[in-house]
RNA sequence: GGAGAGGUGGCCGAGCCGGCUGAAGGCAACCGCCUGCUAAGCGGUUGUACGGGUAAAACUGUACCGAGGGUUCGAAUCCCUCCCUCUCCGCCA
C-alpha cells in the first residue's frame, strides 16, 4: 500500500507508475473521493469537538452540584447532528481504503521500462549449457524410467498438477531443501524458521495478496485460513503489528515450506512435468531492512540464492523484471533462471525482490531509530532460495546420463547417503 | 468439545459502582546532572493514525484501552455479538 499523503501530493508519480507497469487502473476518482472525504471528516469532528467540550462542562458542573439540565438537553441536537454527518463517510472510507490497496508498488529508479518479460534485461549468466552427445530427454521422461516421479498415480490421489515423488525422487527434494537451509544459516546468516502452512487473512493482507489476488489461493472451506502460496506470508508476518529495535535489522530469516497456488490462467502452460504445481516446496529467503540498506540487501539476498545453483552446478543468468514484468507488490525484482537443457532456455527459479515500505505499511512493520527515536517503517524483502522441485527438475534434465541414469551433483551427495548415482533399481 | 479467567501504551501493569484517565505505577529508551570509567543516584522527555496549522516547528482537533454494534449529553469503564489468549477437564499425533 503507498500512503494517502504521498498519492495525493504525487498523484503525476503513481499515474506515470501505473503507466510504465501497464496498468490499466485509473486514478480518475481518487482526487474528488479524497477531498469529499475530509470534507465530511472535518464537519464530523467539529461537532464532535463541540460535544467534547459540553460533555466535559457538564462534567463539571455536575461535580460542583449544578444544574445541568439545559446543557444536555441541548446537546441531544448535536448528537444527532453527528449521526447524521455521520452517514456515508464508512462507505467513503471503505472505497479509499480498496483503492489504495489496489495500487500497485512504484517501481525503483534503477527498474528498466519495459511491456514483458521479452523487455527483462539480462545481467548476468553464471556457468555453460553443457553440450550433449545423445538426445536429451525431459526430467519426464528421465523420472518415469528411473521409477522416481508418478504423475499418473498424483492424478489418481488428487488431481491434475500434482507429483508423486518416489525413492531418489523424494530423496532428492529432502537433500536439496537441507542442503539450502544449511547453506542458508551456516553460512549466510539466516535464521530458520518453520512457520504454518495456512494464514488468516490478515497475514495475506499485509503481504499484499490480498485482496487483489484471491483467485489465486486456496481457501479453507469455513474459516479465515488460506493455504500459504510462499513462506513470504507466514514468515513476513511474523513482525506484522510490531515495533522492532533498530539493532536486530536487517532481520534475515529463513523458511523451508510447501507452496499452494490455484495456477488458475494458467490452463495450458507448462501442463507437462513438475514445472507448475498445485504444490511445491520452496525455501524461502526474508529479509526485514532499513530502509537506507534495503537495495544492498537485495543484491546480497539474490546472491545467496544464486549461491546455490553455483555449488549444485547449475547454468544460470539473472534478469531484471522490467516496470511491467514486476509484480504488484515489488519496487525492484531480480529473476534468477536456471537453464534447462530439455526446453534449450533458462527458467525461472528464484525471484528475490525488495517491496521497499509497501508491505511494511500494510502489515505495520516498524522499527524505533536509534537516533531520532521516532518510529520508521521497515523496508521488506524476501527471495525463493530455491524453488525446491525446479532444482530437481534441474538436476535430473542438466546430470542426465546416455544410460538413463542420473548423476547427483557433489555437493547434494552428503544429503544423499553418499549417493553419487541415481539409477533404476 | 465442556468449565472458568482474561484481552489496556515499546514491555509489565493499575483503572472497570460512567465525566477530573490518552490513561497511575514500574520497566525500557532518550536528554541532562553527577562521575577517572562503568554502575548506582537525581531531574526531565518519550504512543499511533487521520485532519487543521507552520518555511519547518510550536500549537491544535478527532479517533484509538481485542473487533463490531448499542445505551448515554458523555464509555477503557454499562449492555449485546464476534474474534483471540490462558488455565482445568475430555479427546488426540
Amino acid at each position: 500500500m503507498l500512503d494517502l499523503k504521498f498519492v495525493r501530493e504525487n498523484i503525476g508519480t503513481v499515474e506515470e507508475a501505473l503507466r510504465k507497469r501497464r496498468s490499466d487502473l485509473s486514478l480518475e476518482g481518487f482526487r474528488g473521493l479524497d477531498e469529499k472525504r475530509r470534507t465530511m471528516l472535518t464537519a464530523v469532528e467539529t461537532l464532535r469537538a463541540e460535544r467534547n467540550a459540553a460533555s466535559e462542562e457538564i462534567g463539571r458542573l455536575r461535580r460542583e452540584k449544578q444544574d445541568a439540565a439545559g446543557l444536555m438537553e441541548r446537546m441531544k441536537a448535536v448528537s444527532a447532528a453527528i449521526k447524521e454527518a455521520e452517514t456515508g463517510l464508512p462507505d467513503i472510507e471503505a472505497r479509499m481504503d480498496a483503492l489504495l490497496l489496489n495500487i500497485p508498488n512504484i517501481p525503483d529508479a534503477s527498474v528498466p521500462d519495459g511491456a514483458g518479460e521479452e523487455d527483462n534485461p539480462v545481467i548476468r549468466t553464471w556457468g555453460t549449457p553443457r553440450e550433449f552427445d545423445f538426445p536429451v530427454r525431459d526430467h519426464v521422461d528421465i523420472g518415469e524410467s528411473l521409477d522416481i516421479l508418478d504423475f499418473e498415480r498424483a492424478t489418481k490421489i488428487a488431481g491434475g498438477r500434482f507429483c508423486l515423488l518416489k525413492g531418489a525422487g523424494a530423496r532428492i527434494e529432502r537433500a536439496l531443501i537441507n542442503f539450502m537451509l544449511d547453506v542458508h544459516t551456516g553460512e549466510h546468516g539466516y535464521t530458520e524458521m518453520l512457520p504454518p502452512f495456512m494464514a488468516n487473512s490478515a497475514s495475506f493482507l499485509g503481504t499484499g495478496q490480498l485482496p487483489k489476488f484471491e483467485d489465486d489461493l486456496f481457501k479453507v472451506e469455513g474459516t479465515d485460513y488460506y493455504l500459504i502460496p510462499t513462506a513470504e506470508v507466514p514468515v513476513t508476518n511474523i513482525v506484522r503489528d510490531e515495533i522492532l529495535d533498530e539493532g536486530v535489522l536487517p532481520l534475515k530469516m529463513t523458511a523451508y515450506t510447501p507452496c499452494f497456488r490455484k495456477e488458475a490462467g494458467s490452463y495450458g502452460r507448462d501442463v507437462r512435468g513438475m514445472i507448475r504445481q498445485h504444490q511445491f516446496n520452496k525455501v524461502e529467503l526474508v529479509a526485514i531492512s532499513k530502509p537506507e540498506s534495503a537495495f544492498e540487501e537485495l543484491e546480497k539476498l539474490t546472491s545467496h540464492a544464486e549461491e546455490i545453483l553455483k555449488r549444485l552446478g547449475l547454468p544460470y543468468r539473472v534478469v531484471t523484471l522490467c516496470t511491467g514484468d514486476m509484480g504488484f507488490s515489488s519496487a525492484k525484482t531480480y529473476d534468477i533462471e536456471v537453464w534447462l537443457p530439455s526446453q534449450g532456455r533458462y527458467r525461472e527459479i528464484s525471484s528475490c525482490s525488495c517491496f521497499s515500505d509497501f508491505q511494511a505499511r500494510r502489515a505495520k512493520i516498524r522499527f524505533r531509530d536509534g537516533t531520532t527515536g521516532k518510529t520508521r517503517l521497515a523496508y521488506t524483502l524476501n527471495g525463493s532460495g530455491l524453488a525446491v522441485g525446479r532444482t530437481s527438475v534441474a538436476i535430473l534434465e542438466n546430470y542426465q546420463q546416455p544410460d538413463g541414469s542420473v548423476t547427483v551433483p557433489e555437493a547434494l551427495r552428503p544429503y544423499m547417503g553418499g549417493i553419487d548415482r541415481i539409477v533404476r533399481r
